[in-house]
DNA sequence: CTGTGCCAAATTGTTAAAATTTATTGATAA
DNA sequence: TTATCAATAAATTTTAACAATTTGGCACAG
């Protein structure tokens, strides 16, 4: 019988060491929700899940303490890192903050290449309604709608603040998928994020820093109220 | 016959785990040059050099390679970080921007006890003059330095911002190590420090945030041509 | 109800050795 | 001389078995 991880691993060629892979594939379990927070991760269990043993096993949870998705506590272990409300709100505040601060840089440093691929991955954002399938419109969307964002920041041109970008996005993932869940891209909220990209296209492509950076940081906040209901259901303070 | 982690250790209370102490006695000692740029990092050296087994040698390293001040090659072990002056130019714009973007958000957000602690912590730095001894300036005077800029940064009230805030300053310190070591502290250059310092307090107290911004940006960028001299003298472009 | 001491379980670390991969060397052929 | 290539050496990566330490729980006594 195959474990958790090889049937993660076949699509992927490039065969890395083992501790890379346990990382990639702990790290989607974790944010996709399939531990809870606070859970505690078994050493044992984990050894026989994924198949790996305590060297890359350890390797992997620690890195994914540098990501803070996992807290160690000495001699006690590791724990899924907990989720709080004071979280959602500092994570969405820092990243809509920086992705602000890029944006600026972009509109100030970006060529025409830049404003190339903003539009080119704006435009195939817009037409994947035309994908019909349920599962594949929101897979599918979401790609895209990241691509886009990827796009407006690379213009900043800085290899470090797009670094730290990525940091701030792992961390963010794992609220953002209750949100992507909750929402299930109703027709509704779908078409308010498609207006609010096209808007973001307009002032971009204008140079209007000030009004860029507004937009972005309205747009990237709109799921916490959301977050917040699902969080509070379920009994996160 | 002690092993050079036992050493550094020494002075440390909470013992923790060996991977840990590994990780922040291999940074420091990278940090401070012990180990050149792009020099192979041998599993069977660092293994009896520090003293400790492949496990948490390996934990330290892919956690030094998270921190991007060493390399990781698949099947071919770790070596440091290659440094560059792309990297410098990059990790030092990056930096000031964030410092920028930290410290509108301070000047925004911050009470009284934020200004509070950056009158003193400046106070302390500008009085670091009265110790005697050559070396323990240097490392006095960086001690207070840090404090005095940190304190301003925590006004921001964004755990996640000064996490990424600090990430970046590791990354950076390695090319200010060079700094410190070349200009070792001039009368001059220390005067020059304390007057801008002391802008920088009159402006933030003023709650300024434009100027704040720019003398921030421009206090953080000083060090870079000297640095570049440097690492052109050693013959890395 | 509250400590105390013991036992089971889990973490942490070492060692030795297997499996794989990369680097080197030296002989042979063009 | 130069290039090729197989054999060998060296290093990484991983596993497995074991020792040491620490934590958590639970019976039991006060």
């Amino acid at each position: 019988m195959k474990n958790a991880m090889e049937i993660a691993m076949e699509q992927d060629a490039p065969r890395q060491n083992l501790a890379i892979s346990a990382y990639r594939t702990l790290k989607h379990d974790i944010i996709r929700g399939r531990y809870a927070p606070k859970e505690k991760l078994l050493m044992s269990r984990l050894k026989e899940c994924y198949g790996v043993s305590t060297g890359p096993l350890r390797e992997a949870l620690s890195q994914l303490v540098a990501d803070r998705l996992v807290v160690a506590i000495s001699q006690r272990g590791y724990r899924v890192a907990p989720m709080s409300l004071a979280e959602l709100n500092d994570i969405y505040d820092a990243r809509a903050q920086l992705e602000g601060l890029i944006l600026r840089l972009a509109i100030e440093r970006g060529d025409d290449d830049w404003e190339a691929s903003v539009l080119a991955t704006a435009h195939r954002l817009a037409k994947v309604t035309d994908i019909s399938s349920p599962d594949e419109l929101l897979d599918g969307w979401d790609l895209r709608h990241k691509a886009f964002h990827t796009a407006i920041a690379s213009g900043c041109n800085s290899p470090h603040l797009l670094q730290m970008r990525n940091t701030l996005f792992d961390q963010v993932e794992r609220y953002r998928h209750l949100w992507l869940q909750e929402t299930v891209m109703s027709p509704a909220a779908l078409e308010q994020k498609r207006q609010e990209h096209a808007a973001l296209v307009e002032v971009i492509l204008a140079r209007d820093a000030e009004k860029a950076a507004i937009l972005m940081r309205d747009h990237l906040m709109t799921p916490v109220p959301i977050i917040t209901r699902v969080l509070q259901d379920r009994g996160i303070s």
